[in-house]
DNA sequence: ACCGATAGTTAGGCTATGCTAACAGATGTT
DNA sequence: AACATCTGTTAGCATAGCCTAACTATCGGT
């Protein structure tokens, strides 16, 4: 099924989904109080003082994070490359999953959450101009998005699965998935 | 910006990424060849034998593979439910990457393998029922889909940022993604 | 000057996931 | 029977992330 290497791509991404995070509380410490050090970061992620002194330190070393004399923290310029570029990902997959599939915001930022880091930064770009398409003022768009939410709203109970009766994804092949 | 825990969720998953995919060996395997032993999956996943052996070890422990008396593996009943649940998943990203977003086959599969496990059940059923109107014969689908084309085409060079002047998400927000 | 709170680091431990190397057992070939 | 090969397990090691607990340093108030 799957070809045989592309499982271990998995880890090999810019940054883990745990350093990701490291830096977002930085930027958005330092966005709301104008500073961050060690204990902001750790209360923020709601981790120990000592796993994020640890893990900062490796992000010193990596470069993406400097301190200033007093131990103050911010992101360099590669660290807030990466971290801007994360987060327009996860808003660009939150805002589809909200304003196209119609989820709750909350589901929305999870799932967003989880995949912001791994997405290439081509599916990403071609979500966005998607996204910027479907949900533009086009008299086209607005007919789509509107017969798809009709369809959906009739025709598809979300909560059953037509074959085994509750909720689940196993029988779409029987259920006919076949998208070309 | 993000909610306070929402970053933790990310561990918190049926199974992980390298479970999913031990399972989906056995289950390939089997299918393929008519069985599976630890050697097969260690080489199908091209890891060690003996970090084969260890995380079996803890499948068959955790109920999600089963033995037989000549160490033959294959999954049991829930590892089954779960390995097809994730492998729908995985199609159904897939096929909206390369089906709807036009993302050549190879890098749509590595962008659905890493997050094929992450989304939510809710997420990849409103996908399915969303693909599955998107690519209909529905002539509402068929014009917004060539619009959505054709819009792609004309007015978005992928591989360049109108802000940064290249490939870059980093100026979504300078560029107007204001999306409700 | 001293006490207590806060900040940062470090040491030691845990799990998950990979590795190599050594070893045990079965199988097959001469 | 003997040796080679294949399979599976285990031991020891590494890294990433998390933990607690202990230590150091510094700052603030009396």
């Amino acid at each position: 099924m799957a070809s045989p290497d592309v499982w271990k791509e998995f880890e090999s991404n810019e940054v883990s989904h745990s350093v990701a995070h490291h830096l977002f509380a930085i930027d958005d410490l330092v966005h709301r109080n104008g500073y961050s050090r060690v204990t902001d970061v750790a209360r923020a992620l709601k981790i120990s003082r000592g796993s994020a002194s640890l893990t900062l330190k490796a992000l010193k070393n990596r470069d993406l994070v400097v301190e200033d004399e007093n131990k103050f923290l911010k992101l360099s310029d590669s660290g807030q490359r990466i971290i801007d570029g994360i987060r327009a990902k996860r808003e660009i997959v939150q805002q589809f999953l909200r304003d196209v599939l119609g989820m709750e915001p909350r589901q929305a930022e999870i799932d967003a959450c989880k995949v912001e880091h791994l997405f290439s930064l081509e599916a990403a770009e071609r979500l966005l101009h998607f996204l910027t398409f479907a949900v533009s003022d086009s008299p086209v768009a607005r007919t789509f998005l509107n017969a798809y939410r009709n369809d959906t709203d009739i025709c598809h109970d979300l909560t059953r699965c037509p074959v085994c009766e509750d909720s689940c994804l196993l029988h779409i092949d029987d259920a006919g998935l076949s998208l070309n």
